[in-house]
DNA sequence: ATGACTGGAGTTTCCAGA
């Protein structure tokens, strides 16, 4: 079996030892990292190599980040978007090859207040991140995943309670036509498909008002893959354990189970 | 009715997160 994860940690250096304590829990094959909130001098490389990764990491000062680890070498390691020079998707958005999938491992802009210029930023990331797949690669030829915190549930069974979140940040529809658009180049979200009718299935849930216990949170973190690797998922589950850990990260891993 | 939590920067308070 070969599995993918994903997981936003809200600080590699705050959630070292919940980290480490799930590779070894897991044992993931790869494991897409977001809000690293670390440069690549401060990133935890050793650590990460004592127990068998190898790491591809780019960050900055404070805030975004994303890393990929890799118990086989990675392989062609992209930065940013090939065809702009967005400092800030330098941060957000990294590539590489593992046993023949092209793993993404993106943290889509939470985009602050409806209607702001970084809530437009968000929508043109993320129409940006369609462009990418477009021009590099084929939906029905080619192995890629796209994994990440997206900052959008795509559909009303993705969140707690679709009416009161209509209109917000994550939910609006502004965002659901975009990640829409963006899954129709050819994408299968794996969680989905394995769960198709499941409800209550979220990877984020607020640190404030007792939202975890509740279980009032939304389906944000995401594993798509392209319709050629489809058909290579077995499973997929959302892991909510790290989450009840002490002084946990505000999200839960996602893992998807191939037979490659 | 409102706030309620966390991490980071950098200063003792603010911003961002979602």
């Amino acid at each position: 079996m070969f599995v993918v994860a994903t997981w936003n940690v809200n600080s590699v250096r705050m959630r070292l030892e919940h980290l480490k304590r799930w590779l070894k829990l897991r044992a993931p094959d790869v494991v897409c990292l977001q809000e690293t909130k670390a440069t690549d001098k401060e990133f935890p490389y050793s650590e990460m190599e004592a127990l068998g990764y190898y790491v591809a990491h780019a960050g900055g000062k404070g805030r975004n980040g994303v890393a990929i680890l890799a118990r086989e070498p990675l392989e062609d390691v992209l930065v940013g978007f090939p065809e702009t020079d967005d400092p800030e998707a330098r941060e957000r958005f990294l590539a590489a090859t593992v046993r023949g999938v092209r793993v993404h491992s993106v943290y889509i802009p939470n985009g602050g207040s409806v209607g702001s210029d970084y809530f437009l930023y968000k929508l043109e990331f993320i129409y940006r991140l369609r462009e990418y797949f477009e021009n590099h690669f084929d939906p029905d030829r080619d192995y890629v995943a796209l994994c990440g915190d997206f900052n959008v549930a795509p559909e009303e069974i993705d969140v707690y309670d679709p009416e009161l979140l209509a209109g917000q940040i994550c939910f609006h529809e502004r965002e659901r036509t975009a990640i829409k658009l963006l899954q129709e180049w050819g994408f299968v979200d794996a969680y989905r498909a394995v769960h198709p009718e499941e409800r209550g299935a979220y990877t984020w849930w607020d640190y404030q008002f007792g939202a975890f216990k509740a279980n009032r949170g939304m389906r944000i973190d995401h594993i798509w893959i392209s319709r050629a690797l489809a058909p290579k998922l077995k499973d997929a589950l959302i892991d909510r354990e790290p989450r009840g850990w002490e002084r946990p990260s505000d999200h839960a891993p996602v893992l998807a189970f191939f037979e490659l």
